[in-house]
DNA sequence: TTGAAAGCGCTAACAC
DNA sequence: GTGTTAGCGCTTTCAA
């Protein structure tokens, strides 16, 4: 292993001036400045992060905590947040909670003393433990708030009142006036929101009734499970609650013989890869998730490295976008 | 912060003690320990994990190199991974390449010292660098191997020779006698095995015949390109280089007014999540990737933790198994 | 602009 | 079984 010392003794110069090189390279004349990084070149030095931790006290490190990462909303939420800090310059630790509110818990707890800061996305812990961990660290929010419990707890939130009515406007453009909406997991932050905003848009838009289900299991297999509670009631374009959902209803009205969008128009919410995979592709209202990441990096570094004038804003809203394929179609006037 | 001396102090033991608590606790008197572990417990000590790696020259962290963590292949073995680490005290850093070579190799040398090893999946990089790497580290690869170049690297790989005859003997089974192998980017190391296993299959069968389209993007969209032009040849039945360009197929024939599998039958590779997201489902053939992902960290683990003894088995050849379901069927005797 | 030196929190000899 | 002590490699006063 290469040290400090190492290169100050190629260099001729003390390790301090090592250390200065690198951290605070103008208080180097620029003669020494060469010398060193000449030496770190070719003797291939690197810091050790763990003296440099120790005795900062920050380790460069962030925690990005999912609840899935098999799930595609949260594998792009990672990979921008992933391209962010190293950009940056910090490492980024990818926690998969498996849903489980005692294990994100417990890996919170592990991590709090080795991270500069912590992302928590779509976080599973009940309001007061998650202000527990929002107040003893610098930490930020994605999908999740703690409203007036911690209004000093900076957020990253996708407009969903946008978003549904972005999606309930294209169906009710399209025609369609007898709508359904496939809710997911009650109590979810997203679900709560989601279902209010399709609610509001559709009482917006006179002559548009709305069926609701609830409590859908975010899945295909969870989509597939309600297609057919879904269907009837003159029903003729569906919201889902998630692309995953829509998929699963789609592949099972395709065993069934109804088809999207002729006999029904279907529309999902994220906006996720997987709209592109199916047949008919999916339309779908989402914002750019790799976007949503990256954001909630730029907020947490802001944190980090606050160490005077910074007064950042504290939150970002993101705005979705309505991506329309071939699963939404004109309501077919009575044959 | 608390440190070893605060609960040194409030267990009225030396600091030494705290640590041995620890670390070592049988070289701790029961008595002593309860009190120690009491006074963790009051104080909420958690070690420092710069201070220790610096004195043990061990961090407790590994990483997880993928080159796309989007996609649901390296987003299954990423799951299992984290598991395994998880359940062995480890942390993961996963690190998403980007699919770039360039990318991977710097990455890898900013992570080399402070982490106890490294799992490189599908690696990008060329024979000679990863050679580097992998005599340069506590190292573990995923689909590619050095062979004779660096027989000591231990690795995971799926047998492929297995899923493909697996994926042809299904498919002769049904009657099929004209196949296509829709093949994945030319030199890659799984694409390789595929081709050869499909070609090997084949051959061992009379009556069977191959067609093969080669280099297509591994993607849905690479699928969605190629789709007319593994159609004719009297083509009964396809396989694709992996579920996501088999989507593709199927989603592009499925605008076509191709039907699967009355009209052709389709096998995917690799079984991720997405084979179950389609209509009709996707059969596909593939090993459980979370076990490939955990079998990587236990090798990894075995080395890093190899003071003396162990000589274990340094690969792990997984077998695939085919699922199938509703995009194959008996081919259709001519009407 | 540079160097000397202290010490971050912990672990592992070593001594008792 | 327990305590004392010497650093791990680095950053950062403080003095020159």
């Amino acid at each position: 292993m290469v040290t400090v010392h190492d290169v100050a003794a190629r260099s001729g110069v003390s390790i301090a001036t090592v250390s200065r090189t690198l951290r605070v390279p103008h208080r180097v004349s620029g003669d020494t400045r060469d010398r060193v990084l000449a030496a770190i070149e070719e003797l291939g030095y690197r810091p050790n992060r763990a003296a440099a931790s120790l005795r900062r006290g920050r380790t460069g490190v962030i925690a990005f905590v999912v609840p899935d990462i098999e799930n595609p909303y949260f594998a792009s939420l990672t990979k921008g947040a992933q391209a962010a800090s190293r950009a940056r310059g910090y490492g980024l630790v990818v926690v998969d909670t498996t849903e489980s509110a005692e294990v994100e818990s417990e890996e919170i707890r592990a991590l709090r003393s080795q991270i500069d800061g912590i992302i928590l996305v779509s976080s599973r812990l009940p309001d007061e433990q998650l202000l527990e961990v929002a107040e003893g660290a610098v930490s930020v929010l994605i999908n999740r708030d703690l409203g007036d419990r911690s209004p000093a707890t900076p957020s990253v939130a996708i407009d969903e009142t946008a978003a549904s009515d972005a999606a309930v406007a294209h169906l009710a453009g399209l025609g369609h006036r007898r709508l359904a909406y496939v809710g997911g997991p009650a109590h979810s932050w997203s679900q709560e929101r989601r279902a209010r905003g399709v609610r509001d848009a559709v009482a917006a838009r006179p002559g548009l009734t709305l069926a609701e289900l609830a409590d859908v299991v975010p899945t295909a297999a969870g989509g597939r499970a309600v297609a057919d509670a879904v269907l009837g009631g003159g029903v003729t374009a569906v919201l889902a609650y998630n692309d995953l959902v829509a998929l699963g209803l789609l592949a099972e009205w395709g065993e069934r013989g109804v088809r999207v969008p002729e006999d029904i128009s279907l529309v999902g919410f994220d906006n996720t890869f997987v709209a592109e995979l199916s047949s008919p592709l999916l339309t779908s209202v989402g914002t750019d998730l790799r976007d949503a990441g990256e954001a909630a990096v730029e907020l947490l570094l802001q944190r980090v490295e606050a160490t005077d004038s910074d007064a950042p804003a504290a939150y970002r809203t993101l705005r979705p976008e309505l991506v329309v394929r071939a699963s939404t179609a004109p309501v077919r006037t009575a044959d």
